[in-house]
DNA sequence: GATATAATTAATAAAAATTATTATTTAGGA
DNA sequence: TCCTAAATAATAATTTTTATTAATTATATC
């Protein structure tokens, strides 16, 4: 079994289920996929799972903060697995999402802001490298 | 009628239909609202429209840019009248979204990035200063 | 102002997405 | 190994969104 993704279940204190451990995977091997392309790839190694259970899984996986939701424009709510703050660039055209590091992509003057930030999240939307050449 | 929404229509090449201009004062009205919120402040004026309605009428108005969507973690998307662009707080408690000035918020170094881009989009999400208060 | 016409709408049905229910299975601790 | 609460598959129910269609209406042209 993925040892990381195992892991990472005990230490959220999630019961390790082949369930749970292949969405997991599946997200991991992705990087970013909606319920749909989790569901589909899990699939592929495991015929049985329900929807209902990858439903249920994001769920409780989010709430344990073993997944971060990323809410895009014009598209289903994409999944990735929690890792350390960075920024996404999201092409208008084909969809796709990829990672940038945020780190020298922009800086945050929050200083006068009455709010308690929790997630500083920077999205930029705009036709990726793949779709410019193609068109 | 509301003269600004008339006419933003008329530029947009829209026809300027009674459910049109309702559905856009009920957006200018809440500033920020998903297609429920909607429906519900467009039904005190206009009883009879259709939740159908509402629906179709986003989507052309996002196609014409008269309007733009807010996704948004763990709620549905919210939508705003255009307006010059902007960052968004958005709290983890009570889910209301408000909108900050962009400016002296962030600087962007987009430089170096391999990607055409359209929007830039800065949500912070966090603890609103109202549920901060009456915790 | 009246007329023609394509676009829009309300009503409704259909489809898609999400959540709830329940009997069965299972992970993990004793 | 055994117990038990938690998780799962299957399915139903609910909610959300889109499609269909007949009637209405906005607007361009007269
Ligand atoms: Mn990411
Ligand atoms: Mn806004
Ligand atoms: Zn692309
Ligand atoms: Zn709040």
């Amino acid at each position: 079994m993925q040892m990381k993704v195992v892991n990472s279940l005990k230490e959220h204190g999630l019961k390790v289920t082949p369930q749970r451990v292949t969405i997991l995977s599946a997200i991991e091997k992705k990087g970013h996929a909606n319920i749909d392309e989790i569901y589909q790839e899990a699939k592929t190694t495991n015929p049985t799972m329900s929807l209902a259970t990858v439903y249920k899984n994001i769920t409780s996986l989010i709430e344990t903060k073993l997944l971060k939701e990323v809410a895009i424009n014009n598209q289903k709510s994409k999944y990735e697995l929690s890792k350390k703050p960075h920024s996404h660039l999201i092409c208008k055209k084909c969809g796709n999402l990829e990672d940038i590091d945020s780190h020298n992509l922009f800086t945050l003057n929050s200083d006068k802001l009455d709010f308690d930030i929790e997630e500083v999240e920077l999205n930029i939307y705009g036709i990726c490298n793949q779709c410019k050449k193609s068109n």
